[in-house]
DNA sequence: TTGAAAGCGTTACCAT
DNA sequence: ATGGTAACGCTTTCAA
C-alpha cells in the first residue's frame, strides 16, 4: 500500500509552503495567498488526491469527528438498529463517523463501553435502546454532548436530552382507528407490565375510550409479553369456547408478533380476518407486518426519525446547527427533523416526543353488525 | 472536561523523563531504567489513572486498533447484525474497537464506505452481509487485511478469505431429521431462486434423499421467497383441496418466516402440526422460532461464530494468532473458533465453512401412519 | 505574501 | 542507566 500523498507532497509540488497548503485548503487563502499559488495548490492537492489525515487533525484539532454510539442490543436488533441507521445517515452527511459498541443488555458492561469510547476522544455520545425504558446514564456520558434515543434519564435530575416516541398519542390513534371503523367491543393485549412503553400505550387507549365516552373492559385487558406465543395465549383465551356477541371484534397487540399469535388462533378457530376480527399490530416490523396474511394494520415507530433526531441534536451541540463543513458527500442544511417531532411541554425541556404513523393495511376492517 | 494525564505528567511526578515513561509501561524498561524509578513511574501512572492517548498512538504507530465493518444491511438486521456481534466480541477481547457502516444493499456506497473507513486508518476490514452471496469486493479492501463474512469474493481469481455458513450440510441434515423421524413425503418451500443459500439448501436437501435412495418429487419444490406470504401460499398449494393420503407429511421451509405462513396456512386448513403436518424451519431467528405456537424446528446459521471466525482470522494476519496485548480487558487466548469450523479443501483454500445447528423443538415429530 | 516554528501525545533512536 | 530529540501530519501564530 503506498503511502498516501501528505500536505507536504502537495506543497513541494506547486512549490510552496505547508502553511500555504492549509491556508489554502481550508479556505483562509484569501488575503494570505497569491491568487496564483491557490490556483497551483489546488491543483497539486487534486492530482495527489490529498485529503488530510484524520488522525493528524484528530490530535491536532483535538476533535475526531467521530460519534460514539452505545446501545444495549444493537447490532442484533431489528429495532434500535433502525435508530442507528437513522443517525448514521445524519453523521455521516456532515463527515462523521459513528463507532458503535453493542453491551447486549448488560448494564455493567456501558460504563465500559462509554470509557473506551471516550478515550478514543469521540465528540459525542449517543445512548440507544431496543425498547423505550429509563436508563441508568453512564457517568462518563457527562464529559461530552451526549443524547439519548427510546431511553431517558433516570436520575432524580435528568441531565440529557433524550428522544422518544409518543407512545400515548399511538396507543390513542391506534385505538381511533378501530373505533373510526365501528368496533366498540376491543380486546388489548399490551406487552409486558413491566416495560415502560406497554403501560404509555395502555394510557392512550383509556384515552381514546374516554374521549368516545366508552368503557373500557378490563377483563379484556391482559399483559401478555411481546412475543408470538403471548399473542396467541391471549386471543385464545378472549376468542376459544366464546360465543360470537360475547367476543370482541377487535383485538389490539403490544406489537407485532403478538399479532402474530392472535392470527394463529384466529386461523386454528376459523375466523376470518378481518372479517371476523379485526387485529391491529404495533412497530411495522419489516419483512413481518407486510408479509403477513393478511398483511397487519400497525403503528409504525419513528425509529429512522428518532436516530436522526438524537443525531442532530448532538451535532448543533457539537458544532452548531446545520454547519455542515462541506465534507464532501451530498449534504444540504442538517437533515429535517421531520414534520411532527415536537419539543414537550416543560420549561427548557430535555424532552422530544417524535409521534408514530398508523400503516393501514389487511388485517384491520369495519365491525361486523350484531 | 479537565484533560487527560499525559505522559509528560507522569514523567513529572515521577521525576524522570517522558522516555522512562514509556518504556517501562510497554514493558521495556528492565534493563533500562532503574527499579527504583520503575517503581515510582507505575506508581506515578495509577495515581494520574494514566493511560496513553490512541489518537497520539495512532499517529505514531501507523495502526489505529480500529476494525472497519461494512454491512449492507448491518444495524438493522437480525442477521448480520449477530455476525458483527461475534466480530465485536473477538476484536473488544484484543483490545480493538470495530467501527461499522451500512450501506443498505446500494453497491454504490459501498466504495466509498471502504474509502471512508480507510481514510481512517483502519488496520482492517470486514465485510458483511445479510444472506449468503457472492460480493464484488470494493477495491479498497486489497489494500488492508480483509476478510469476508457471510459472502465471497466474486472475483475470477478470488483474493480474500471467506467465512460462510456450510448451507449443503444444513440442507442435507435439516433433510435428515425428517427421513429419521419416518417422513418420506417432505415438500421443499425454497427461498428466493436467485440468492446463492437457496440452492446449496436444496442441493443437500437432494444429496440427502439420494443417500437415503429416494426419489425428489419435483413438484413439490418451489421458490417461494422468503416472507410469510410465500409460505403461506406455498403451503395453500400443496395442501389445499388435497386428500391426506396425496398431501406431504413435512414441509421444510427456506426461513423461519417462511416457516410461519405453513404454520398459518395448516391452522385455517385444521391440520395439526405436528401431528397432521411436520414444519422445519432455517435461520432460528430470536423470538420467532422459540416462541412460535408450536415453536419451531430449526436449523440456525452459527451467524456469531462466523463473525468471530472472521475476526480472529483478520487479527491473525494483523498481528500475529493470539496476541492479545494485554490490553486491560478480560481475555484469555484468541477466542477459538468453535468446533466444526472447518477449511474447505482447496490447496491454501480461502474458505472456512461453519457448520449449522439443528434445534429441534416442537414443529416436528413422527410422521403418521398411512 | 510567504515561510519558519511550535504544539498535539507518543515512541524510538542516539547521545550522554 | 538516562534523557534529549526527531518524527508521525496537521494547523496556527508569528516574524520576515
Amino acid at each position: 500500500m503506498q503511502r498516501k500523498a501528505t500536505a507536504l507532497d502537495v506543497a513541494k509540488r506547486a512549490g510552496v509552503s505547508r502553511s500555504a497548503v492549509s491556508l489554502v485548503l481550508n479556505g483562509r487563502g484569501d488575503g494570505n495567498v497569491a491568487k496564483e499559488s491557490q490556483d497551483r495548490i489546488r491543483r497539486a492537492a487534486v492530482e495527489l488526491s490529498y485529503s488530510p489525515n484524520p488522525i493528524a487533525l484528530s490530535l491536532r484539532n483535538q476533535r475526531t469527528r467521530m460519534i460514539g454510539i452505545v446501545s444495549d442490543h444493537v447490532v442484533v436488533s431489528a429495532f434500535d438498529g433502525n435508530i442507528i441507521g437513522g443517525a448514521d445517515d445524519v453523521a455521516r452527511s456532515r463527515g462523521f463517523v459513528t463507532v458503535a459498541m453493542d453491551t447486549e443488555f448488560d448494564a455493567a458492561r456501558d460504563e465500559s463501553a462509554v470509557e473506551t469510547l471516550l478515550d478514543r476522544q469521540v465528540d459525542g455520545l449517543i445512548y440507544v435502546t431496543e425498547g423505550l425504558k429509563p436508563l441508568d446514564v453512564p457517568p462518563g456520558m457527562l464529559r461530552v454532548p451526549s443524547v439519548l434515543a427510546n431511553c431517558y434519564d433516570n436520575a432524580p435530575v435528568p441531565a440529557l436530552p433524550h428522544m422518544i416516541p409518543d407512545e400515548v398519542r399511538g396507543g390513542r390513534e391506534a385505538t381511533n382507528h378501530l373505533l373510526e371503523l365501528g368496533h366498540r367491543d376491543i380486546a388489548l393485549l399490551a406487552g409486558a407490565a413491566g416495560s415502560a412503553a406497554a403501560p404509555l400505550r395502555v394510557a392512550g387507549y383509556r384515552e381514546a375510550f374516554a374521549e368516545a365516552r366508552l368503557d373500557v373492559r378490563e377483563d379484556w385487558m391482559s399483559w401478555v409479553g411481546w412475543d408470538i406465543d403471548g399473542g396467541f395465549h391471549g386471543a385464545m383465551k378472549l376468542l376459544d369456547g366464546v360465543s360470537p356477541a360475547e367476543r370482541p371484534t377487535a383485538i389490539m397487540c403490544a406489537n407485532d408478533r403478538a399479532a402474530i399469535g392472535v392470527a394463529l388462533a384466529a386461523a386454528r378457530l376459523g375466523l376470518s380476518v378481518p372479517g371476523d376480527l379485526s387485529i391491529m399490530g404495533y412497530d411495522d416490523e419489516s419483512h413481518v407486518a407486510d408479509t403477513m396474511v393478511p398483511t397487519l394494520t400497525t403503528m409504525a415507530l419513528p425509529l429512522r426519525e428518532m436516530g436522526a433526531a438524537a443525531m442532530t441534536a448532538l451535532l448543533a451541540q457539537i458544532e452548531g446547527p446545520g454547519k455542515s463543513e462541506g465534507h464532501g458527500k451530498s449534504e444540504g442544511p442538517g437533515i429535517p427533523v421531520g414534520p411532527g417531532i415536537s419539543e414537550n411541554g416543560r420549561a427548557a425541556s430535555l424532552e422530544t416526543l417524535a409521534p408514530c404513523r398508523l400503516v393501514i393495511r389487511e388485517s384491520t376492517g369495519p365491525a361486523a353488525h350484531r
